[in-house]
DNA sequence: AACTATTTATAAGA
DNA sequence: TTCTTATAAATAGTT
């Protein structure tokens, strides 16, 4: 799409590189909620750029909803395709044991969909959605578990040292600093044309930061053409 | 790109709305793989259809470690976003937030239960079942991250007295220990080769599971073109 | 950033 | 779904 044909090989070219990516990530963008819009379909993406700098296009429904989404299918078809896979630790059997449940039970879900809707009964959902409630709890009281007993072990070794450097050293440890907090990345508003939009488009940057989140109404700067003409 | 101009809106017919969907999901995988491949850029798309099957493509680091960078980013914006929130028993309010929407939905559910049999929408209690299944995993999410951060200070504060008992030993106590340097981001090493293909499609659907995994050296289907004109 | 010559993507039609 | 073809779009190389 251009004057010549492109081998799709890296760019070694640094500059034109950039050039390139930004060009082609607008495109991308654009494509991605043309589809989304067009198609009626879910998207989610995520591009990050040599030196880090991250763009992301998400339909409405946002993105961390849709990678939850994907999340789920993606825990399925590892339970499928290798489910001896479970070395881990002892929560992460645990919860992959409730995540199969949590499969078996959405399938059971499409199931009655797949049906007619006459065998909905609604005590059977309130039942079903009792145990996601259920089983995403024990999930998630597995894994504080694990990381409190981190925190225990931790705090523990850190009481030790303090009482060993005690003896010798009690005034330095007072003057410690504290900690620095860490360092988010700066975001910064981008201003967006008009149009009607749905999607957010986010851009960050390590140092010049970023951020254009259109929420609905607001119509990014790559589809103005496509209204107006 | 066709003939005559598309309107940006969704597309009412469902078979063409299918056919397009179909098009224009390989036009964006194969443009989400050359400017991967071309710019040197991590990538991550997912992309769901109205009726759920999905599709994906991700740069050869792999989708996951995608997201986990993705979600890295997202988490260090919203400590800007609401600095103030991440004090102590912060997570205390949101999940007590969580909760409240939980009961709300929950109430939906008895609500529609009380009425009758029929507006029992398969779509909206999958849907239900999706928004209580995300406020568990916020809730999760949260406490995690709480309990991380927690570790995370606890693990610098003993490697900071680690170091200072070291140089009390040693008998130099000149300068304060530097505060910690501000984290770069990661960069995700990208092996692409020339003309080879190292990133992954996957499709699935919810009953019948299909994967193509294209490891290195193997072409995508929709990039034949471009190898073989 | 703009400007085109060309290559690509794709809407329709079969 | 797949192919063909006319056209709209995207974009590589240039200015």
């Amino acid at each position: 799409m251009g004057r010549g044909r492109v081998q799709l090989k890296r760019i070694e070219n640094k500059i034109s590189r950039q050039v390139t990516f930004s060009k082609r990530r607008t495109g991308l963008l654009k494509k991605a909620h043309e589809i989304s819009v067009l198609c009626d379909a879910d998207v989610a993406l995520i591009v990050f750029s040599t030196k880090g700098k991250l763009f992301e296009y998400s339909t409405h429904s946002s993105m961390e909803a849709i990678l939850e989404r994907y999340e789920r299918y993606s825990y399925a078809e590892k339970l499928l395709t290798g489910p001896e896979a479970e070395t881990q630790g002892s929560w992460t059997l645990e919860s992959s044991k409730l995540r199969t449940k949590i499969e078996v039970l959405e399938k059971n879900i499409r199931h009655y969909g797949g049906e007619d809707l006459a065998p909905l009964n609604l005590r059977e959902l309130q039942s079903v959605e009792q145990q996601l409630d259920t089983a995403l709890k024990r999930i998630r009281t597995r894994k504080e578990r694990a990381l409190q007993e981190q925190n225990n072990a931790l705090s523990k070794k850190l009481k030790e040292n303090d009482k060993n450097t005690e003896q010798q050293n009690v005034g330095i440890l007072l003057s410690q600093p504290s900690p620095q907090p860490p360092q988010p990345p700066r975001l910064v508003p981008l201003a967006i044309g008009s149009g009607s939009f749905q999607g957010s488009v986010v851009t960050r940057e390590d140092d010049s930061t970023q951020i254009h989140t259109t929420s609905a109404g607001i119509m990014p700067p790559w589809l103005y053409r496509h209204v107006n003409q």
